[in-house]
DNA sequence: ATAGGTATTGCATCTGACGCATCAATCTGC
DNA sequence: GCAGATTGATGCGTCAGATGCAATACCTAT
């Protein structure tokens, strides 16, 4: 069920996503022949087929070094794809967190099915910039930002998301298979928020908490993760701390707490105004 | 000389293209049959193309309606390649500002905690070059950079970001405290733009602009800076020059400006069909 | 001048995009 | 209940167009 064609629509994009690789991102931009190299691909096929994404506007190319880069038409894309009014509300919300309680990195991530991406994150100004998580994609079942976004799932939706997944990678402690990783949900539930201790990566524990829209529904997940060292013994209280945040974004976007919590799970029948 | 080829690829982007569109985002998304209308195509093949742009998550499709749109890998795609792009973008608009414009040094800077991270430079051809700003840090309270920044922040995020920096030094008219800050951010809201008066230094002055991404957020500033015997009876000029320069900048990076400045501030009461 | 690197283009081959048709699944109104 | 309308998905024969090879052109370095 893969690719049932190869397509060369899929090709092109395939081309896109090269484009955006932290390697050509890093080189200000790939030729053709780097390209083609890297796609496995003949020069002229991705010669012929930038021109169409560069005249389309999605690429543009450097007139000094024959350079390819995502071009401007992806950037005016990408502003429609957001929800305008989630990003614009977490910026403050985000920065909030990381100077008054935190001081420690803050991510804004929404599910990509089985996969997180996160979509905005605020560094303390000490911090090292050592990569910049916006746009990176993450798996879901080991770390908080998963869980939180998992928070309302039943178990037979959890099974069926994960049914190809590979699990017990990153951390020592991830979850082993699904029936673990429910069993965190449900904690998570409970508690409403997620924590995971060393799940992700060996030395480094979390905590995330789901935003609603006004539906209801959990759109996106705010968390906060650091070296165990530095934020174990206060992982509770950032716990709390990231969800009154999450709820304080939740209801900006509409949410209505009380009716809300009492509606999770039943599936709110779509009142949206047309 | 538009379109030797029509090119399939080219047709699958104008769905991608039509899916952004006003109508297509005010209505939630478009099913396979509007789309095809609206391309003037047959159906099967919007619903075989949209399947392969859904694979590869550039467009997603709501469950219910089983409409189409703009997928969070387009976000995904776009986020990474911001800062190239703005470098990328940035030098021609400050090569153009120094050369038709100012005639004065000119700089894009980011902001890196609470000082001012400048990463291009641009000097007029007859100018010393006496240093390379390119990679200095400076202040972001007292020059005209840090005041755009800034330009959306909350006096709370001030407070808290300038808690421990101490003020009044550089330039005579370097603001005292927090709150003389603040009044001078609001002072560069209400304008656009920023402008400072020997407050870095003695003798020198600056105009800044913020520059914003797809999200709407500032990230990156524009100024430029002068000895005052040479800037001051035109810096009115400048810091409009500046302005519209870095709004030009903005859009380049994805920033729909009518729709971000009304989200800014302003919580919009939520009737906006997700 | 040659050599090694780039990107584009001409052309024959054959893949895969295309349109027509059919089919399944909802919604309609009666 | 039925028939009609509207939705999106799919099977299939056809030919547009994507592909790969080779030739071309254009750099910079030696």
């Amino acid at each position: 069920m893969a690719d049932e064609h190869p397509s060369s629509l899929r090709r092109a994009l395939a081309l896109l996503d090269a484009l955006a690789s932290d390697d050509a991102v890093a080189h200000g931009g790939w030729g053709v022949n780097r390209l083609a190299a890297h796609e496995g691909r003949d020069q002229s096929q991705v010669s012929r087929t930038l021109r169409v994404f560069a005249d389309a506007g999605y690429v543009e190319r450097d007139p000094e070094s024959m350079a390819y880069r995502i071009g401007w038409h992806v950037f005016a894309l990408a502003a429609k794809a957001a929800d305008q009014r989630l990003i614009a509300a977490g910026g403050p919300i985000l920065r909030r967190l990381v100077e008054k309680d935190l001081g420690e990195r803050i991510h804004l991530s929404v599910l990509q099915g089985s996969e997180v991406l996160t979509v905005l994150t605020q560094s303390p100004p000490h911090a090292v910039q050592t990569v910049a998580w916006a746009g990176r994609m993450v798996s879901a079942h080991n770390t908080s930002s998963g869980r939180a976004l998992l928070i309302d799932h039943e178990r037979a939706e959890i099974e069926r998301m994960f049914a190809g997944v590979a699990f017990g990678v990153g951390g020592p402690n991830a979850p082993r298979d699904v029936e673990a990783l429910y069993e965190r949900i449900l904690t998570a539930r409970r508690a409403g928020y997620a924590i995971v201790d060393e799940e992700f990566e060996p030395g480094l524990v979390a905590a995330a908490a789901p935003v609603r829209d006004f539906r209801g529904g959990v759109i996106a997940a705010l968390n906060v993760s650091a070296p165990k060292f530095r934020l174990w013994n206060r992982l509770p209280f950032a716990g709390q701390a990231i969800k009154s945040a999450a709820d304080e974004l939740s209801v900006q976007l509409g949410w209505d707490g009380v009716r809300a919590s009492q509606l999770v799970g039943a599936h709110v029948p779509s009142e949206v105004p047309a």
